[in-house]
DNA sequence: ATGAAATGTTACGTTTCATTACATATTTTT
DNA sequence: AAAAATATGTAATGAAACGTAACATTTCAT
């Protein structure tokens, strides 16, 4: 796949990548500053942008003009890259749907009956509850 | 699965939810007011929470800790929805990932190019460009 | 080679969002 | 009936996402 190098290659400096993207260079830096875009650098330290690069940073301003925030961008961009690798049954790196387990669920709730045997009884017939502890 | 119906039932005041969730009533409130948990109410206009619903707010909570924003969290439940439809290949319903097209790039690229002979020619050899455009 | 343009970095100010703090009305419990 | 819990609405607070400006350095054009 030739066109991922491509794609890759280190192309645009920050005006061009501007007038590209439509975002102001303090926003772009901003960006790289926290870690969503990693765009390369020449010599003399100028920012040089890859075609992909540039769709990140569509990606982000796309989300941003729906008012999600930097640390849910790079969720979002973290949990896409762990589609990526459902093959390999990695250790999910962070992003673990931490549910509540029944277990734990039943242990809380039934804490809470010992503990006082309030709480909707109205909305509960006599066995609901217990059916929940089988 | 009887276990889903069990898991969507109304259950828990929002009292005991706050318990669960270590969640002020405010916040909680304030989730659902911008639609991201949807309790059920009792005929006296009080919430009554289910299994289902405690466990997304302690995804939400979990994501609040992490600093991502109401909108972000919308966004990953939104794009979480879909995965499941993934086997229906329906119209994607917002969260389209708009990339810029080759097509587009080219485009793009090309105007750029035309309209002024500048930029980086230093990081580029002369064939490297017209290269993009085969 | 030299001035102009572009970009880099840093610091301060502004606006918006999530949370907290109150105040009041209504429902539920005892 | 009185007390406790919940519902709703209105400020006040603090942090994040920028705009903007100042100044240093790199690159471009003549």
């Amino acid at each position: 796949m030739n066109s991922q190098i491509r794609r890759s290659m280190p192309l645009f400096p920050i005006g061009i990548v501007m007038q590209l993207t439509d975002l102001s260079a303090r926003q772009i830096r901003y960006y790289e500053e926290h870690g969503l875009v990693s765009p390369a650098r020449t010599e003399g330290n100028r920012r040089l942008f890859s075609f992909n690069d540039v769709d990140r940073l569509l990606e982000i301003k796309d989300l941003i003009e729906q008012g999600v925030n930097l640390a849910g961008i790079k969720q979002i961009f973290a949990s896409r890259q762990q589609q990526h690798f459902e093959t390999t049954p990695s250790v999910s790196p962070k992003v673990v749907k931490q549910d509540l387990s029944e277990a734990e669920l039943r242990k809380l709730l039934r804490t809470e009956l010992m503990q006082a045997g309030r709480f909707n009884r109205a909305s509960l017939r006599q066995g609901d509850i217990a059916r929940f502890f089988h």
